[in-house]
DNA sequence: CCAGGTTTTCGCCTATCGGTCGAAAACGTG
DNA sequence: CACGTTTTCGACCGATAGGCGAAAACCTGG
């Protein structure tokens, strides 16, 4: 019962971790988790572990990864972990306690146990969703703009992607809608950017966009 | 720890369920399963149950669903239960137990505790899986016409797909590949099928066919 | 206040993909 | 050998995705 939480910061995707203070494993980095309540499922104990790192409510999204069962996976009796991938939208920056600290996944430290492997999955898992659902609603502020968007999509995906596409794509499944605004442009000048929100009620994880779909029926969204 | 294996047979998607004899829930339908042993994983534990009821060979594809630990899902003492998706290609017939049986999934008969939600997302995962990697391998027999595999992902989807649409889809995405064989045509008459097969190599489920590809990197497969 | 630089936006073009249809191919039967 | 049947394949069309560049809208420096 674990949990890989992921933000965008700082332009790259991050994961919070905390530094084990005791062995086995001290003074390398895990993920955050803890034991399963008897009154409770493991969405509900994931959520009230990662409550003790960063406030509930700022998690945009929380969902099961996979189940980690190696019998070494953990030193001593077996362990079963059922994983978990937390989301953070971007303009949050949480409080999290002392022991705890947010780091690039493609830059992890010494990581405790298999959870980096776990850190890897979490990420794939991510980059898939962004493509083929309309997850990126779980990485965005309330409000962006298009270029702020992108560089979410980018560093979340590894590799930059188009503006242009990302707008359109996204606008031609009615994911997004402009909300009137601007925000003013930097100091360098440039026209200002319009604003733009996911639509109220596409901001949870919707089927897949399918290919091969039923016969002449053309109903796109729900 | 229970897998729900899904097969078409007789032209619609089936799953293995077995009767309880015993309370509670007896002569219910459940999902075969068990206990996890202590030097083994998930995986090779789920593999392991079901070779009691089929042979672990004929499982062409097995995955992990979900985790399912509503405190209430089975009566007494919780139970978390770690749920596979488990696949068996339409040619074979496996010989099972006598109180197991296959049981069309839209049409199941009463099951056993939440038996009837993991089946219905192993239902709904393979339809996603279906369209957006190249899952349908694990349905299909080694050779098969067009019109054979047709008829699978009609069953396993719930609709009619269009014959020309599928090859070309698949074939477009180098799974399909000619065996340069024919079977011969019914008593009906008509134009003898051509025999294709899954490119191997392409017989393990690969990343899903995503949209917001990087850049100008006019790489389709791998 | 105007020229030049910067950033965003938008329209257009093209390639590909998915859906559909119908003709042609290749077989059986009467 | 005409006809029905089934499969195959080419052709068309709309939708989608990727790319490019012009235009819009702002800044700063002269």
């Amino acid at each position: 019962m674990l949990a890989a939480v992921l933000q965008v910061r700082a332009g790259s995707l991050q994961v919070m971790l905390w530094e084990r203070a005791r062995e086995p494993h001290a003074h390398r980095w895990s993920l955050p988790g803890g034991g399963l309540g008897d009154d409770e499922d493991v969405e509900a104990s994931i959520r009230r572990q990662l409550a003790e790192k960063v406030d509930v409510r700022q998690l945009s999204h929380v969902e099961q990864l996979a189940v980690f069962s190696n019998p070494a996976r953990v030193p001593g009796p077996r362990v079963v972990a059922t994983a978990f991938l937390g989301l953070v939208p971007s303009h949050i920056d949480p409080v999290v306690p002392s022991d705890t600290a947010w780091h690039p996944v493609d830059a992890l430290p010494a990581t405790a146990f298999d959870h980096e492997a776990i850190c890897r999955r979490a990420r794939s898992r991510l980059a898939s969703k962004l493509s083929y659902t309309n997850l990126g609603f779980a990485l965005a502020p309330p409000e962006f703009t298009i270029s702020a968007l992108r560089s979410l999509y980018s560093a979340a995906l590894g590799y930059k992607v188009s503006a242009t596409n990302l707008q359109r794509v996204l606008s031609r499944r009615g994911l997004l809608e402009p909300t009137g605004g601007t925000v003013q442009p930097g100091p360098s000048g440039g026209r200002p950017a319009a604003l733009f929100r996911f639509v109220s009620g596409k901001m949870r994880v919707t089927d897949p966009f399918a290919v091969l779909r039923p016969p002449s029926t053309r109903s796109l969204g729900s």
